[in-house]
DNA sequence: CATGAATGAGAATTCATTCAT
DNA sequence: CATGAATGAATTCTCATTCAT
């Protein structure tokens, strides 16, 4: 942030762009704002991004992307770590608790945030429908190599099986805003189930 | 405009905002446009709401019981008209067709903006979570009625079993945007693998 | 306040009027705020006084009179009490103390700022000059049988001498705004200096 | 509107509400008809004072301390002009006389209504006292100077001499509003007599 | 690569007034 | 004597964009 390289500003606007996209809507952002938060003169928005819209949009395009990566990269060293079903259903009620903890809510709100704007606005929707698609494909990737080691059973398509993992994760939001905060326990326990139902061969 | 209910513009212009909404984003709604429609002065937005966001705040809040209350009422036709196991599954297979139909991609894309409204937005954040929350308690119910007909699993938490059946319904979102256009019979089948899962007693 | 009286409204509204008035200009007067703070209903303004300008009007009236009944009583107080110049100039330097003093600085800047609204509007000119020109009507009659009495010098005119007296009072608001926070006994000093001179009659 | 200075915008702005303010009440005062006549954007109002009370609160303070540096001008040129206290008595009956010409009366109500304008404004109210109190260290400099040349008695405090001559003068505008049109004259009369009192050495 | 004063159409807000009850 | 929903013209505010330096 301080070493000197040229095209600096560039990156102090996207950083601060996403700050705010992180905690705030779209509809909130104003490139005022940015760039003061980045410390640059307004103008340097137009030479760099050509508009609001184009800083907007690189700055959703990596925040999505990395979460999109974090998940993958689990995901991942989970599958490669686990030998047989039974070590992978363990592992995956391991992340469950994870993921119904309530205390990443905010994270969680603010990624579907960022897919909510795909509301009314097609450019944005196509946009956020490819980058969904390419976590969805190298998902189904992971589950394929999954199925071929027979670790998850093979009757279901896994893009299938991809889509509901991330279904079921990101509705998650439902639990996150429930001011009844109810026993995490018990909804590991029917996620599993569930996942179980899916990725598990017929004994 | 003056026969008789008081406060009948409020109501016009919260239905004319709540219209706006379902197909455009809340960005694009202009008080002008709203009030216009709702045939009352602008004024009246002031007077009833406070402001623009106030408004805009009612409407998103009424939408999602609205969508809310649709929902259950279909559960609760659902449930009584199935007297075993078997007829819910069968329904269940129905809805979950109809459910992963993308041409309802536009009302459930509508619906996941207006729970996103909470992102950054304390009080919306608790006037949605609390909406929610009465749905999901609702749905508990629901399902508790049906364990104890014999037709749902028992050993499930119930209220857990609604969050569940709520996430990933509303997560389905990523399939509406999925640019791959994939098989719905595929996902169908997961869902239904799932869902069956959970609700199915033990054989 | 309380007391089921009929007009008890009208008496609320104006006493919340001038509360508004005391602490705030009457730009900031929201007819609104008004008769929420007197717990009334918006229309009983229109009611009682005509319109907005009709209750400032009256809470200008009211607040104005007030404050120079006080000051009117005071000075009348003082000459009768006294009985030759040399009591006369022992009260002059005690009242004197008293206007210099920094802690009723709000009242008079709240004063200053009623006599300011003259300003650019020809109606609260004539109004304010109107109750300005009884104030000083009362202090040369007061004056006068001072005159009379042999209290105060002859030579110069009444009227005038209560012109005088009222200005410097009124200007002392630049002392009470003047962050140095001086010395106010060396003020007191320079007044009294000043006083004496138009008071006293030549030895 | 592009030719050199920076921020000559802001200039022009600043004197369009200047010259309003002189002539008009705050209240009159139109960010339209300010930009229009500054020949600007009304965009720009809020690039440099953030809104319209920014403006007027800008153009307030800017237009006291102008006043305030005219009246100082005329005083140095005074005491510079006068040999001795007699010439500088003269003066003083003839700047008293100029004074109490109501026929500038609406320049002081002016000023009057800008100084006013601290009234409920914690930070009006100390640019303003700060305004006021400069003007009130330079008066006093040339009191000070005036003492040490022999034309002014020196037992009296340079800076509470002038706050009274601050005062009274400010406070004519008591004179300005009166109805009854009373004998400039005579209050000449009385201002010079009290003045004469703190200004002349005894004899 | 960077600045920031200036633009101005578009939208929201303001707020005293009206009037049926 | 009292209510408060409704009005809407007038005014201010919004804010991405432009461009000379």
């Amino acid at each position: 942030m301080s070493d000197g390289r040229p095209a600096e500003g560039r990156e102090r606007l996207l950083a601060a762009a996403i700050r705010h996209l992180e905690t705030h809507g779209e509809a909130e952002l104003r490139v005022t704002e940015i760039a003061e938060e980045a410390d640059v003169a307004i103008g340097l928005i137009r030479h760099h991004f050509g508009s609001r819209d184009g800083l907007v949009a690189a700055a959703q395009q990596r925040r999505i992307e990395g979460v999109t990566r974090e998940d993958l990269a689990g995901m991942r060293a989970t599958l490669t770590e686990v030998a047989d079903n039974d070590a992978l259903m363990a592992r995956v009620t391991e992340l469950t608790r994870a993921v119904t903890d309530r205390r990443r809510a905010d994270v969680r709100l603010s990624r579907f945030a960022a897919i909510a704007t795909a509301h009314g606005r097609p450019e944005a929707r196509e946009t956020i429908g490819a980058t969904l698609g390419d976590l969805l494909d190298d998902l189904s990737v992971l589950i394929m190599e999954a199925q071929l080691r027979g670790l998850v059973r093979t009757d279901l398509d896994a893009r299938a099986v991809a889509t509901f993992l991330q279904a079921y994760s990101l509705g998650l939001i439902v639990h996150d805003l429930d001011p009844k905060d109810p026993d995490a326990g018990k909804l590991t326990d029917v996620i599993v189930t569930a996942v179980r139902a899916i990725l598990s061969p017929p004994a």
